[in-house]
DNA sequence: CGGTATCCGATAGGATACTG
DNA sequence: CAGTATCCTATCGGATACCG
């Protein structure tokens, strides 16, 4: 998804009545930048369990690659939601956990997964009914 | 932040068997499959304020496509979360409002963008110190 | 107005090989 | 073990152009 900075198109003088999250924009979008990737929201409800060491990781979360699951948790370093601790042992040892911000974020998180294990079913059900209403629809849909 | 010197204590016990929300997967990789992209949430946000007509929500979201509005709209029609009216009249008119689904997803989802503005500059000042200890890092973490 | 259809560039992310 | 470094492709999404 890759949502950078809001494209140039922002510049709009006048000042639109009311932005979706537009002018005022909460952050959320910085926040769903890091959570719409494929793995960033696996890695912090897999932290939320305790520290762990990156072997532990990438065997917690299945089909990870070595290298998004280093990318993943150096971006949620950068943004101050991890902790690295890595441990000049032989061989090397480094292990990570949520920090503070990263455990309050973890818990709204935990709302979202709240919210999907409730509506898993109705969503299901609704794409079945709407696929049925309209075959050979665009793939784009999924 | 870097390699506090706490000992290895770290018992690598962790025997939690269950996935991250792996294959137990609550059915949250659903949902920010849907919200992870760059459009969803706004769409979702704007919605939540009342009925929208295609042309209101293209101009209240600045810089969407209207294909990105077509398909961001007709997968949320898709999943039971917005409801689509189209009368035939000429021109021709249709809105988009949440379902009763939807606006208990945008309920949580405002909950992320609380968590989003009462961050947001934690994270920025978190970023700018990471960037700070790692000059010349990769843009891949942006 | 509310869409489709088509082309196209950017990039997210997998596979693989190598390293301290 | 915990990464880097490359390569490569699937897809996301912008920019047109056209349609009922």
């Amino acid at each position: 998804m890759s949502v950078t900075n809001t494209p140039i198109t922002s510049q709009v003088s006048a000042p639109v009545t009311t932005g979706p999250c537009g002018e005022d924009d909460c952050g959320i979008r910085d926040v769903l930048d890091r959570l719409g990737d494929r793995w960033t929201v696996l890695v912090i409800v897999e932290l939320s369990k305790g520290t762990r060491r990156f072997r532990e990781l990438h065997r917690a979360i299945p089909g990870i690659s070595q290298r998004m699951l280093t990318l993943t948790t150096k971006r949620l370093c950068r943004d101050g939601l991890v902790e690295r601790n890595a441990y000049p042992t032989i061989p090397p040892q480094v292990d990570y956990r949520l920090t503070e911000m990263g455990r309050s974020l973890a818990d709204t998180v935990f709302g979202l997964a709240d919210w999907s294990r409730d509506h898993k079913n109705a969503i299901a059900a609704a794409r079945d009914r709407w696929d049925a209403d309209h075959p050979g629809a665009e793939p784009a849909l999924r």
